[in-house]
DNA sequence: AGGAGGAGTGCTCTTACGTCA
DNA sequence: CCTGACGTAAGAGCACTCCTC
């Protein structure tokens, strides 16, 4: 699975945009939260809308489930486990990463001051005593550095990139693909919220552009009303035909047979036929 | 107090594999 | 024996959330 295209946010807003797609997943699982969306878009006057529908009280969620599922969606947030395995599978992937990486992870955990605590599964009583304390591991500089520069190249890692990386960094596999999808996620979330300032702003220019035509509508209409036909043609492609001396009335001809070709108005245009006469 | 970011949890989806008709 | 349908477990990714700094 790879990252080839904007367009959690761009298609799921059904517009495209400019804004960079690099590090957005299409229709990748999920949902990304979007917490200005009910106050802001709310707020909105011209009819942009997000297409939800449903159930108000559950969450506003951008992206779709699995990763060739997007579109906007819904997502309870407090399914109870419907898929097969998605309980044992917690537990069974805690344990994978405990049991394959807990010697690395003695060997790491200079990185620690203290060892990282496991929780829920395991409340094993901590080096320090603590029991579930987590002790925030913070990344050094050359660490991060190093992990942006894997991130710019490949936004997700196979296991042997990972494990690589992680060798590389002194780190344990798990704290890498942590990182990674912490990054994706507010890659996504920065990416997000640049779609949406760029929509607002669109939104804004239509409704100028709306505004600005009723007004000239209404113009045109009031016009209209006050003065008779001929006087609201322009005045450059409506001239008096020298010869007959009177404006042509279309309705008379054209009108009645509008593939007529030799059945024309009796105005002309000076510009394009200077010395027409009828 | 609030933001950044590391980490835990629960969910969905895909894939591989075994079983059965 | 082969094949397609079906169920299940494993693995991966994501959203959401908590918590520490």
């Amino acid at each position: 699975m790879g990252f080839d295209g904007l367009s959690d946010a761009g298609l799921a807003l059904g517009l495209s945009l400019n804004s960079s797609p690099s590090m957005v997943k299409p229709n990748t699982m999920g949902s990304t939260k979007l917490p200005w969306v009910t106050e802001t878009m709310a707020s909105f006057e011209p009819s942009l809308t997000l297409g939800l529908s449903g159930d108000p009280n559950k969450k506003l969620v951008v992206g779709g489930g699995g990763d060739d599922h997007g579109g906007l969606c819904r997502q309870d947030s407090t399914v109870i486990s419907g898929g097969g395995s998605s309980f044992s599978n917690v537990s069974v992937k805690r344990e994978r990463e405990l049991g394959s990486e807990e010697s690395e992870r003695v060997s790491n955990d200079n990185n620690y001051s203290r060892l990282m605590s496991t929780t829920s599964v395991d409340d094993v009583e901590d080096d320090d005593g603590s029991i579930n304390g987590r002790k925030k591991l913070r990344l050094t500089k050359p660490q991060s550095a190093l992990l942006e520069e894997a991130f710019k190249l490949h936004s997700s890692l196979n296991p042997k990139q990972k494990q690589e990386l992680a060798r590389e960094l002194k780190l344990r596999p798990r704290q890498v693909e942590v990182w990674f999808q912490n990054r994706r996620a507010r890659t996504k979330l920065k990416q997000t919220e640049m779609d949406f300032e760029h929509l607002k702003k669109c939104c804004e220019t239509l409704r100028d552009d709306n505004r600005r035509l009723h007004k000239e509508l209404q113009e045109l209409k009031a016009l209209k009303s006050s003065q008779p036909f001929y006087m609201q043609l322009p005045a450059a492609t409506l001239t008096m035909c020298p010869s007959c001396e009177r404006i042509g009335d279309t309705k008379s001809s054209a009108v009645k047979n509008p593939f007529n070709m030799a059945a024309k108005p009796h105005y002309f245009n000076s510009f394009t036929n200077p010395s027409a006469a009828c």
